[in-house]
DNA sequence: CGTGACATTGAACCGCGTCAACCTCGGTGG
DNA sequence: CCACCGAGGTTGACGCGGTTCAATGTCACG
């Protein structure tokens, strides 16, 4: 594993934003500003119950009435391409629920060297560790326009007190962090290079429309495949040569499934 | 990634015995047996309280009157070294405690290989996904003579609805699963192969008496590591000649581990 | 138009997979 | 008691795949 070219090591247990850090901040309520006004009445409530994606988010389950006890601030936070949503050694306050984009969560290796460890999308719920009382144990960094909801972690932990519904969401979605872990392993570090980008871009696939998927850096997709930059680079190029990917736009692709899952079966 | 030589694939979704499934059951408590007697009164509230490993186990918390509420057989189930706990696919009908020993939990691939995705140590939980209805997502293998005591999985849930505290511990247990998954990835996939094999010996020393381990078949041990037998062979073996190792007993190790973290640095 | 970030490509090296031989050891049966 | 056998560990030879280092191409932006 090479050393990352423009990394400083892994950051500092300190929570004080980076340089990079270009937030776009679009507060949830009331007149509450992130990290201040507790007090504030909030009318989160009703925004929450009509949330878009509320049916796969956090609070699912919950009903009408256990929104009325939350007292504290939510807020819409979006992040721009290559913010982080926290830093690992962070003290964790809250967890992040995904509505749209993309995050990654990322570990820092002794070497100086990164490594992605999974992905997360709407409706997945990044830095649930805060609910132990435990600091970030990932970086969380946005690999497309993001928007979040942050939910301080009072909030939730309260709520899994009140209402076995919010027990069981909590259970389910740690679960799914584990086979999601599981599965990075199994399906992304396994195999030949080229079996684990064609794995890959299956993963990417856009739910909907079937085969179309957006890719990102190539040193990201390295370092989710735990393969160098340049390999990745060589068989994305191979694949787009062959036909198996063709650029719709900027680092937009239809792919030719078929001619992946064989690869990736390797 | 080479065709397991043995494998007949992943099993399949039955809850059957396999004919190596040879299982050294002691009954916990009362008249009941595995998988019998649902109304038989049972004995192990006080054994639970005095279990030796309770301080680490999943019932770490419970309070003597908690106890009082279990009303299933909570076995005493011993295995024998290659035994399997459970299959993947199998429906999930309890957890399992470790009480002594080391068990893995496979993952098998399309190609028919396997991959070791998590060890559990004494204190651990296998096979938490039954609490949320799922079949069991791996296979549970004991990789040496191993205790553990099987909780059906409508205690747990019933005692999560009871007390927040067998609740914290469910989360704080997923959590640490995550945890290992993560470190697994970053520790046991990355870097070079003797890079690899390193961090598993530093991962697998005695807690207690510092610089000793048991290994266990070359096999398993490329499992774990990504890589094949004959490498993780060739290297074990490399450590035994320059003295890093020093052979104790049958896969009985003393390890140099001031040469071992140098060499898992790079 | 210069500049910097990122993708691509080339060439050389070498780590590890692959295939195969051989060894040790414990068990089994004659 | 010994010959045989099979499983697992070790070692060697060879070649491929992926890393490494370096050069060039491409595009967005100031």
């Amino acid at each position: 594993m090479r050393a990352e070219p423009a990394g400083q090591g892994p950051p500092g247990p300190t929570s004080l934003l980076r340089p990079h850090d270009r937030i776009l901040t679009r507060v949830g309520g009331s007149s509450s500003v992130r990290g201040k006004a507790i007090e504030a009445a909030w009318r989160g409530q009703v925004e929450c119950l009509a949330c878009g994606i509320r049916e796969s988010a956090l609070f699912a389950d919950l009903q009408e009435d256990d929104f009325a006890h939350i007292h504290l601030p939510i807020d819409e936070i979006d992040f721009e391409t290559g913010t982080a949503l926290y830093h690992v050694g962070d003290p964790g306050q809250a967890v992040f629920t995904v509505r749209f984009g993309l995050v990654k969560l990322v570990s820092y290796l002794a070497d100086g060297g990164q490594r992605i460890v999974r992905l997360l999308r709407p409706g997945d719920t990044a830095g649930m560790e805060s609910l132990l009382g435990l600091n970030y144990e990932h970086t969380a960094i946005a690999l497309r326009p993001t928007g979040t909801c942050r939910i301080p972690r009072e909030i939730v932990n309260r709520l899994a007190e009140r209402t076995p519904r919010m027990h069981a969401q909590l259970m389910q979605r740690w679960q799914r962090s584990v086979q999601q872990a599981d599965a990075w392993l199994t399906s992304l570090s396994t195999g030949n290079a080229k079996a684990r980008v064609a794995r890959l871009l299956l993963l990417l696939l856009d739910g909907t429309d079937g085969s179309d998927c957006t890719l990102f850096g190539r040193e990201d997709m390295g370092a989710m495949l735990g393969v160098t930059t340049e390999t990745t680079s060589r068989i994305v190029a191979e694949f787009r040569r062959t036909g198996i990917l063709n650029e719709t736009g900027p680092n937009r692709y239809t792919c030719d499934v078929e001619a992946l899952t064989r690869i990736a079966g390797s």
